[in-house]
DNA sequence: GGACCTATTTATAATTG
DNA sequence: TCAATTATAAATAGGTC
């Protein structure tokens, strides 16, 4: 009684949790949020949606607007003939998986090319304050200190691999991207 | 300014809204939204989720972990097993799809679908920092190719400082990658 | 069209019954 | 196990630039 509990919200890591029965009901409680928010979208922005959810080793649940199946086969549709148009950012998901259909698909080198045009906004960056050489380093400070650690751990991954290209670059001639691969010119 | 501003959120009434300009960015929002609850729920439960967003007139998106195929697959054989016909789903593109999926597709696709994600919030992050610098517009637009051997040399330099930082973060605080499980804490 | 801001509303982790 | 509680963390509607 004379101790001071604590019951409201703790900030909480991107990261499975290890205790069985903490998983179970925040699996529990979070798949009615992202279905009651999924119902917000649709009936707010007119779109139909679909969700899937798999637990391990029980049955699927599922949340569709107007319905499930119907969604589903309005994707698969889209899927089968892919539209000329050029996707934009929101779209990357769906060309990704456009991608991994077309079995082209060559681990981290879509992000590995995504982050090589941010990069090449870095060294924009870095060309416009390159009499200062402070503030390069305070560059390259500012947004990792406010990644959270997954981001900055898959940051690290991508990087590896970018910068041995890069350092390629250097030393050969450069790069081109061909038949969905990087290979020096 | 004599006149207060509120731009505080409103209360919502769940129904459509009619204004075109204010439901797409909505839909814009909340689909973000929803995908990011999902991708929560799914790497703190465990579970496999897959969302198909439809709007009006447009292509689907889709989100899914650590694929959308998978995760329809599941459901649709799922859905197939009780009943000898699952209403609304052509045979035709079960199959289809579990023969795209027989393979290796998975392989990568979820660290590809993390990266990008990262790579998306990394862009914003330096377009943040970005913002005052007006050629950034042509260096994002440039590919590789276009760099000479001093901005590649720069880019090298600048990414070899980067993985530093990050390596450091991941390890100041004790997070990393082990046994492969994201460790919280 | 996108990034940012802020007042609020929502979602929810931990706890109790 | 499940529903209610409550303190916080997150999401977001409306606005600005």
């Amino acid at each position: 009684m004379s101790t001071r509990l604590i019951k409201g919200r703790k900030n909480i890591h991107l990261a499975k949790i290890e205790n069985q029965n903490n998983r179970q009901v925040t699996f529990s409680k979070r798949r009615n949020g992202v279905f009651k928010k999924a119902n917000e979208l649709a009936v707010m922005s007119g779109a139909e949606v679909g969700i899937i959810v798999c637990p391990q080793g029980s049955k699927p649940y599922s949340f569709g607007h107007p319905n499930v199946n119907d969604t589903i086969n309005k994707y698969i549709g889209e899927e089968r003939s892919p539209s000329p148009s050029s996707p934009g950012i929101d779209d990357k998901y769906v060309l990704m998986f456009r991608k991994a259909n077309s079995k082209e698909l060559n681990t981290g080198l879509n992000s590995l090319q995504d982050q090589l045009d941010f990069a090449l906004k870095l060294k924009s960056k870095l060309k416009q304050m390159n009499k200062n050489v402070k503030s390069q380093q305070e560059w390259f400070k500012g947004p990792i200190e406010k990644m959270n650690y997954t981001e900055a751990s898959m940051l690290k991954e991508g990087l590896e691999d970018l910068l041995l290209k890069v350092k390629n670059y250097g030393t050969e001639r450069g790069y081109g991207y061909e038949n969905g691969k990087w290979k020096a010119e």
